[in-house]
RNA sequence: CGGGGUGUAGCGCAGCUUGGUAGCGCACCCGCUUUGGGAGCGGGGGGCCGCAGGUUCAAAUCCUGUCACCCCGACCA
């Protein structure tokens, strides 16, 4: 198709929006691709929808390839289902709650497992219908309590969410696999730097999870990844490598030393060092003892819980959390301390814990043969070379200390780095949570009922536009991969000349011929505004019809590498529906 | 929810300290000139200065209240 932009509804502003702060929220609103209506609310533009459809369709097509079969659920939804499954309240304040002329409850979707699953109970009952995997590409809502990078993270937002249903888990395994192919055929066509990462599964429920994590500066989600190899993980998912265990027969034998005044690790390993004990101790060589607390969910009674740490590093909450999921945890209070005396703050020992029966847990690098400096449990001391596997043996390790920088990949190669990422599709199995909660069940073949059991993924269609534009631009403008451009040809008159509009609308027909979209700007713009325009709005092909034409030449502009080439007029056609095709 | 900031034309901003006819740039409209890198000159249209109350002869400006929005963090996926 041929589309003028003397028509076309659009208008470019020279200046950044004051209340944009990433690339892609700039650049966008910039362009013309999007305007805001409402916080985390924003409409798309001619520009914008085309190439929000165009990604959306590539979402579609690996959806299909995969034989998963494309349903649509209203946004609008009774409250009903949502409370069978509990997340009528499980969802909070982020679910967008409404109520209809008759006080009836409603809700606007933030994601549609109910309904599929009740969808699927409703059509099917026999194991011979089984497996089958459905999805619908539509408008959600989470009313996010803080909205931000303008479509990177709204309150409505176009998603992909499909739903696999199968009667064994071997099955499940096999959906899940699929999806996990069809992620990567469709981040891999949409020309994104991404990474796949391990997950919790947060309050979806399920167990097996992966997150796609699109590289950008402006990620929310922290990951780390391998210097020299391409593992990469959640901060939460990283495994600790245990160095191997030592002999303990060759250690010296633990002494209790005078540490007045040592409540932090810093001023411990100053007064240890002032010992002369003929060695010098850094923060790593301390044992730190953290005590929490833990409650399972509908336990009445908190647990006291030891953990064991390398003095040089703090305890990731984070990784508390998902290490204890779904117990939750908190630090112990003052009162706690008064109300157990046998813990001496800030000079906790693993001795007290053990004979207190308190739950000790140890970093896994504190392996047998390790020697540590550590409280001794009283006031005031500490204790030289206790040693794991002699002097204490703890229950167990968890892996909740700060993962940083410059420690080793679990894979052995290389070591980690940080980076930032935004969470493009998420992957997991479900299990039979939601089956569970409506009797979702197939006859089979023995007559008896099989409890179905599900897969749920996502993939933010919406939230691509911003990734990709986020990933794709410089200076000038956006620069968009092919596959979703809103058109082939950018086709810059840049002239009032009558034949120069007359051979731009020409050659603008003959590329439409060929099956090209093109956009061409016929305005009566001077070239500079026209060229800053196309530059800004990422085209990736550009032709210029102007002072060459006379000379029977064109010029072809690669948008994204800046070179430009003059031909002759005859061969342009031919010559960018090569470019176009690759 | 904690911290910071901002509400003045479609967009970006000044004016507020020290009260007195609401301004600049971009965009938009008209005319002439200009046309390969966001043109020039001239003319023009567009405002409940977030909202409410108060002080005052007079409020964008001072006072009180309120609402909204943005950014950082917490939370969330």
């Amino acid at each position: 198709m041929i589309t003028r932009m003397s028509s076309l509804f659009l208008r470019t502003l020279r200046e950044d929006p004051a209340d944009a702060e990433v690339p892609s929220h700039k650049l966008l609103v910039r362009a013309g691709y999007v305007r805001r209506v409402a916080p985390g609310g924003y409409s798309w533009l001619p520009l914008g929808l085309r190439v929000l459809r165009n990604v959306e369709q590539i979402v579609r097509e690996e959806m299909d390839a995969i034989g998963a079969q494309e349903i649509q659920f209203p946004a609008l939804l009774p409250k009903e289902p949502y409370e069978a499954t509990n997340r009528w309240t499980e969802y909070g304040p982020n679910l967008f709650r409404l109520k209809d002329r008759k006080n009836a409850d409603f809700l606007l979707a933030p994601t549609h497992e109910e309904m599929f699953t009740l969808m699927v109970k409703g059509e099917y009952s026999s194991y011979k219908d089984y497996p089958v995997t459905l999805y619908q590409i539509q408008n959600k809502f989470r009313d996010e309590a803080r909205p931000r990078a303008g479509i990177l993270r709204g309150r409505e937002f176009l998603m992909k969410d499909s739903y696999s249903f199968d009667l064994t888990d071997e099955g499940l395994s096999e959906s899940y696999r699929a999806h996990r192919d069809a992620y990567i055929k469709i981040f891999d066509r949409l020309g994104l730097d991404y990474v796949i990462v391990a997950a919790t599964s947060g309050a979806m429920g399920g167990s097996a999870s992966e997150e796609f994590l699109a590289v950008a500066e402006t990620g929310e989600d922290t990951f780390v990844r391998s210097s020299e190899s391409g593992f990469a993980a959640n901060v939460e998912a990283v495994v600790t490598p245990a160095p191997p265990a030592q002999s303990v027969e060759d250690k010296p034998a633990a002494v209790v030393h005078d540490t007045p005044d040592t409540p932090t690790i810093a001023s411990l390993v100053d007064v240890v060092n002032k010992l002369d004990l003929g060695r010098t101790f850094t923060a790593a060589d301390t044992l730190k003892n953290v005590l929490v607390k833990t409650r399972l969910p509908g336990a009445k009674d908190w647990e006291f819980l030891g953990i064991g740490l390398p003095g040089d590093r703090e305890v990731d909450e984070k990784r508390l959390e998902a290490a204890l999921e779904p117990a939750e945890v908190v630090l112990l209070t003052e009162t706690d301390f008064r109300n157990n005396p046998h813990l001496v703050k800030g000079y906790i020992g693993p001795k007290a814990l053990l004979a207190n029966g308190v739950k000790y847990l140890v970093d896994p690098r504190v392996v047998t043969g390790t020697a540590w400096v550590t409280g001794a449990d009283q006031d005031g001391k500490h204790v030289v070379d206790l040693v794991c596997g002699r002097d204490f043996t703890p229950d167990g390790t968890i892996d909740v200390a700060e993962v940083r920088a410059g420690d080793p990949s679990p894979d052995g190669k290389g070591v980690l780095e940080a980076a930032r990422g935004i969470e493009i599709g998420h992957i997991f199995q479900l299990g039979r949570k939601y089956a569970d909660a409506f009797k979702l069940d197939a006859l089979g073949a023995d007559s008896k009922p099989v409890r179905i059991t599900m897969g749920s993924y996502g993939v933010g269609v919406s939230r691509l536009v911003a990734v990709l534009a986020e990933q794709n631009f410089d200076e000038r403008g956006l620069v968009w991969p092919r596959n979703v451009a809103p058109y082939d040809v950018h086709l810059v008159v840049a002239g009032k000349d009558e034949t120069l509009l007359a051979g731009g609308e020409k050659l603008a027909a003959e590329l439409h011929e060929q099956g090209l979209n093109v956009v061409l700007d016929d305005r009566k713009a001077s070239p500079g505004v026209k060229f800053a325009d196309a530059e800004l709005v990422g085209v990736p092909t550009i032709l210029v019809v102007g002072r060459g034409l006379a000379n029977g030449v064109v010029e072809i502009k690669d948008r994204r590498t800046g070179d430009r080439e003059e031909i002759p007029v005859e061969t342009a056609v031919e010559h960018l529906v090569k470019v176009v095709r690759g």
